[in-house]
DNA sequence: TGTAAGTTAGTTAATAATCACTAACTTAAT
DNA sequence: ATTAAGTTAGTGATTATTAACTAACTTACA
């Protein structure tokens, strides 16, 4: 990865931060960087590549998640709110990745793109999932609902919240909103 | 509304259903009902008024959810069970307009047609806020959540078992991962 | 009743804009 | 001298939309 593929990255998840993933166009994207619209095909084969790669620096993103999950010493329910706390800062940090992973919708025409959002979907999902059994086990978190419907009903919710943040112009404090979510589903989940 | 506008707003719908919103073109839209593009100039000012038809449809289901809110005999429980079970039918018999309704994304750059959208999503929000708070006040549902925190869980979790079911091309029954996602909440939520 | 005027719903043909993408050329640095 | 990274100038496809016209039907009136 080139000093000008990441600018390009970066350039693009400003531009769909900022006008939707409808503003990320060649022109625009050529604009906001100052060369040529056949200049960055210099750097990327096609249009595709260019999220495909901003679907990568998310799915990278993983390892970092992947890492407080071996620390066993820690209560899985503090494990989760770590979690949770995490997405939600991270969204709130990268506004576009919210875009272009919440727009499946788009990608539909799109295999290999709908594919790895799916992917990563699921990724994400089994960590959730992963976390609460350990809870289960360790009868820190309810038993008469699976861990796979707790996991779906987290993860409906961020992604609500987050949508609605967006939609509202980010009019309000993301990890406040969060933190208080977590407070809540802290109080149906743990026994 | 005429004959040929209800028909252009359903094959509209279906064309959505069938090749996602990006497949809502005036020129697939001609084809799919038999005449020329212009034609359909005559009967809508613009595509953009065909979407919001669209979205007038689904705004006019809200009646329906309304009517069972006056009869105050039923346990708001039981209320509450059947709007999530209702909500799940609609969108299993009306594929499309889930595409239209969760895609805001698109929207972003038309501010008609996303502020419809807000619009459909908060006076949905109403309605299960009314039933939660009426629950709590009965001492049915628990009341160390706030109604509208719930009401965010449940339909974050109803948007997403939709969204999956979408993307997976439709493959699992939604009606019954809906009813088995109902008996997860109310495991979470009733007293 | 017959006709003039207007309406409805369609056609063909074209327009202006935008899209991703490319061929061929230039420049600057190693 | 080669190559990486830029340029200019364009392509072809697709988009929503409009202009100009027409056949068929409806309505109002002499």
């Amino acid at each position: 990865m080139t000093q000008r593929q990441s600018e390009i990255l970066q350039e693009s998840i400003k531009l769909i931060a900022d006008k939707g993933i409808q503003g990320l166009t060649m022109k625009n994207l050529a604009n906001a960087i100052g060369v040529t619209e056949p200049a960055i095909y210099r750097h990327f084969e096609n249009k595709q590549k260019i999220l495909l790669g901003i679907l990568s620096l998310f799915e990278n993103n993983k390892e970092i998640f992947s890492k407080f999950l071996q620390d066993e010493t820690s209560n899985p329910l503090e494990q989760l709110k770590l979690l949770v706390k995490m997405r939600f800062k991270y969204f709130a940090k990268n506004r576009a990745i919210a875009s272009v992973i919440f727009s499946e919708e788009l990608f539909r025409n799109d295999p290999l793109l709908s594919e790895k959002v799916f992917e990563i979907m699921k990724e994400n999902q089994k960590i959730f999932v992963q976390i609460i059994k350990a809870g289960q086990k360790l009868s820190v978190i309810k038993k008469d609902v699976t861990a796979d419907q707790l996991t779906l009903i987290i993860i409906g919710a961020i992604r609500l919240i987050v949508t609605k943040w967006r939609l509202s112009g980010c009019s309000f404090n993301l990890e406040k909103e969060g933190a208080y979510f977590w407070k809540s589903i802290e109080i149906l989940i743990k026994i």
